[in-house]
DNA sequence: CAGTGGTCTAGACCACGTT
DNA sequence: ACGTGGTCTAGACCACTGA
């Protein structure tokens, strides 16, 4: 007997389902047309709705998809490309770069975690801006910005009383400083309640989490936490434009 | 009635889960130890099993644990930080950078996304080869690189028959190129099932898909489709160090 | 072989957005 | 009020690993 190629176990179903669905959207849906709703589509394809969600939820996570709990599930336009790194390194706030400030609040309590990327001591004061970044009218990212007060000598005595003006003074007093070079990370994580309400999305939605350092010769004179909506977003590093893909890039060769 | 502070929903049971687990994680177990099974984990919280899947899911998601069939769930180490970025621009094989040619199909197909990222025409012959990443004795990515015969012409006679060998001589003709400047994307994917094969994960898992074109001064003269396992991965770009951090690093404030 | 996680079902109820 | 996706249940069977 031949060793053909029939070693291949069964496909589960909602991979199958996928795959499917895939080339239907390819096929016959256009940018932003709304599928039919969950129980239709399990009962046309003969499976139980909790399968069909779980091919839903794949190509959702693949950014082909797009649901939304009271309304239904569209089809997707494709990642958006965000430049995350420049060539050149800069402090957060320069250049109009899409970021806007929501809200700060001073002096914080900071977790040790944070506080250990910035090589600071627990107790120190350390000022945290959020920042939301928009994009095509479009949050596509949420950010914590912790600057150890100690960085921003300057604001130590005039201050506001905390809030947006303050976040200004605190971006204004870091962009005065010398950028010794700067630090990045990307890791999968899940939105916490808060930015998942930022991004409009739900808790626990996937996101893609950029971790910087900003350094000075005094040290490391901030860190910023920003999480990006993984299923719309496509973080972009690099000297030139953006690379315009799809989701075609990865299909089988 | 005083609207104190109830307008909060009903959290929902698995996010709660996801919390209460997590702090067990933090202070009842090591790490590699074995979690018990799923069922009697369901039935020590009064929950279905499905809805404890969905918070070891998400867990799983986190980097924070780690799932094998038949064998059971265990503690995960906190991500390793991969180097992604060097601060100079380089071709893939250059220095031992950790990767390792699996093989090459020589010529194969190519899909028309990716042709259209390389800028080549189709039916243009493309070499392809594939390539493994291995960190702390784990493979966390697998790569396919895509170098049309164009861009390598020291090759077009002097052939072998596809294969290592190959794939090798095909990095060595890059490396003679004047590299005139890179381009790199991350964006959240899930495993395709060679992918998943060669990373030792279900066919789906998220991957972070880091794609990479490679200028010089005739054009895109490579392209790079890596995908790394998104649950023990944490990319890294920068000039110094990597950045090191857990999951703590995002909780609450 | 026994035990694990992975898949699947057929129902129920809930939270949300729109009408 | 209605229809949507989100959560949850209590079962069943399957695929894989290891002893």
């Amino acid at each position: 007997m031949g060793t053909t190629q029939l070693e291949t176990v069964p496909e589960p179903k909602y991979w199958h389902l996928k795959t499917v669905l895939s080339e239907a959207l390819d096929q016959d849906f256009a940018v932003g047309e709304v599928l039919p709703n969950e129980r239709e589509l399990a009962a046309r394809f003969g499976v139980a709705r909790a399968t069909l969600r779980q091919a839903l939820e794949q190509l959702e996570l693949e950014g082909r998809l797009q649901r939304r709990r009271g309304v239904g599930t569209t089809v997707a336009p494709p990642r958006v490309g965000v430049a995350v790194g420049s060539t050149e390194h800069s402090w957060p706030g320069e250049s109009a770069d899409g970021w806007e400030i929501v809200d700060v609040a001073d002096t914080a309590v900071v977790s040790p975690a944070v506080l250990k990327l910035l090589g600071a001591a627990a107790g120190q004061p350390v000022h945290t801006v959020r920042r939301t970044r928009v994009s095509h009218g479009q949050a596509v990212a949420a950010e914590l910005l912790y600057v150890p007060a100690a960085s921003v000598p300057g604001l130590s005595a005039i201050d506001a009383p905390a809030g947006p003006a303050r976040a200004r003074a605190v971006l204004r007093e870091l962009q005065r400083l010398a950028l010794d070079g700067q630090d990045r990370s990307v890791e999968l994580g899940s939105a916490r309640a808060d930015d998942a309400k930022e991004l409009d999305r739900l808790p626990g939605a996937p996101v893609l989490v950029v971790t910087t350092r900003y350094f000075t010769a005094a040290g490391t004179a901030a860190v910023s936490v920003a999480t990006y909506r993984a299923d719309t977003c496509r973080l972009t590093f690099g000297d030139s434009g953006a690379v315009e893909i799809s989701h075609e890039t990865r299909a089988a060769s």
